[in-house]
DNA sequence: TCTGGGGTCCTAGGACCC
DNA sequence: TCTGGGGTCCTAGGACCC
């Protein structure tokens, strides 16, 4: 197995749309988003200034700073353009976020040379075609693609060859590992460690008895150079949501206000919901306080919908719930989340499938509608699955 | 240090079922 | 004398990612 997964991510994604745009930003410190810093420039990173950053103190890391405001229709064209560049690289294009992808370049390295020079091509592209620096990361897994992009940042290239990984993985900082973030650094640096060496000599046992069960597996693989995670097309999204920090606005706001809020977020979301044709049944409530503290509330359906009013009718009932707590700590953030996402209740339920399980799988699964919702709920079964297409005929009421 | 707007996954307890 | 095992669903919270 070569190194054929490319780990493609945009530089500073929205900071760069915006020096693309306007000249006068360009090799100039750009920050994007005023309360917070939703992205920076190199020229502005290299004052200390990050991501998720608090506004006043990116501004003062960097006076000379140019802040913008965010362009989100922008950054969205922007995206499209650059997962085109990726489509007509390799169908094989697994999307993480606006700015970012896995590609598998296996199938392509007869006819198109070899993944260095792919992954060099398709950076010419972006660049000639959207006008945005990316990096791309080479490797066997994609792990291991995805530091080497870190690595090669910014507007830069880099393979991780087969024979060079664990030189590559092993003196890195724990933080690389994926999944860890400021606390389950905190717990390691507890125990001594540091770097991903001293994290591969542990057993899986003593990792969970630190970080967690599922946490200690991931951390055992990813730090022995175990990813067998393929690139998979297809993903479909879990939920969909939408929030609105209030600041301290939100302590003055009349109920009506903040109901005029919660209607406007609903129909944001299942807006969206109508227009991807996706369904959810359970409604989570997202709230943040005056004191920094957070609450979610939430509430399941019968059934799944897209449809406004009983989704609203929920998230209404949510924050009835919550008042109280409203009441009491201050209200700064509001939100909700759609999740459960074509999951029908009675009306849909799928089965995981090993290879070559078809039809007793699909009987199984017919067992179990009909002893959890009754023979009313059987109307069709779909085969989900390795063959997506495979539609399994009218089922008996 | 004090903050945006999206998301993902894991954990743990209780309800409920067989 | 009080003790099972296995499973799903729901809820709340936490950590993490871009």
């Amino acid at each position: 197995m070569g190194a054929t997964i490319l780990h493609a991510d945009l530089d500073s994604f929205y900071a760069s749309v915006e020096q693309r745009d306007d000249p006068a930003l360009r090799g100039r410190p750009v920050i994007v988003g005023g309360g917070v810093v939703l992205a920076a420039s190199y020229e502005a990173k290299a004052y200390g200034v990050r991501t998720a950053m608090g506004g006043r103190q990116a501004r003062q890391l960097c006076p000379r700073a140019i802040v913008v405001p965010p362009r989100m229709s922008a950054y969205s064209q922007a995206s499209a353009a650059v997962f085109e560049v990726f489509h007509d690289t390799t169908p094989l294009v697994e999307p993480l976020s606006v700015d970012e992808a896995f590609l598998d370049v296996g199938g392509l390295v007869r006819t198109a040379g070899t993944p260095v020079q792919i992954a060099a091509r398709l950076r010419e592209q972006v660049r000639e075609q959207v006008g945005l620096p990316i990096t791309v990361g080479i490797a066997r897994t994609k792990f291991l693609a995805k530091v080497a992009s870190q690595v090669a940042k910014p507007d830069g290239l880099l393979l991780v060859p087969p024979e060079g990984e664990l030189a590559f993985l092993h003196p890195l900082p724990v933080r690389r590992l994926w999944g860890v973030g400021a606390k389950t650094e905190e717990k390691l640096r507890g125990h001594g460690i540091h770097t991903v060496a001293q994290v591969a000599e542990l057993t899986e046992t003593t990792l969970a008895a630190m970080v967690g069960a599922a946490m200690g597996h991931q951390l055992y693989c990813l730090s022995r150079n175990i990813d067998r995670r393929r690139v998979v097309t297809g993903v479909r999204r879990r939920s969909v949501g939408a929030q609105r920090a209030l600041g301290r606005a939100g302590n003055t706001m009349s109920p009506a206000e903040v109901d005029a809020v919660v209607v406007n977020l609903v129909d944001r979301i299942t807006r969206r919901m109508r227009a991807a044709q996706r369904t959810g049944r359970t409604v989570t409530l997202r709230l943040r306080f005056d004191d920094y503290g957070r609450a979610t509330r939430a509430r399941t359906l019968s059934r799944a919908t897209a449809a406004t009013e009983p989704i609203l009718a929920a998230a209404r009932a949510l924050v009835a719930d919550a008042a109280p707590l409203i009441a009491q700590r201050g209200l700064t953030l509001v939100g909700f989340a759609v999740s459960n996402i074509d999951r029908g209740g009675a009306q849909q339920l799928e089965l995981p499938l090993d290879d070559g399980a078809e039809r007793w799988a699909m009987d199984l699964a017919v067992d179990d509608v009909r002893r959890r919702y009754g023979n009313a709920a059987l109307t069709r079964g779909v085969l989900l699955g390795r063959d997506p297409g495979i539609e399994v005929p009218q089922l008996p009421d």
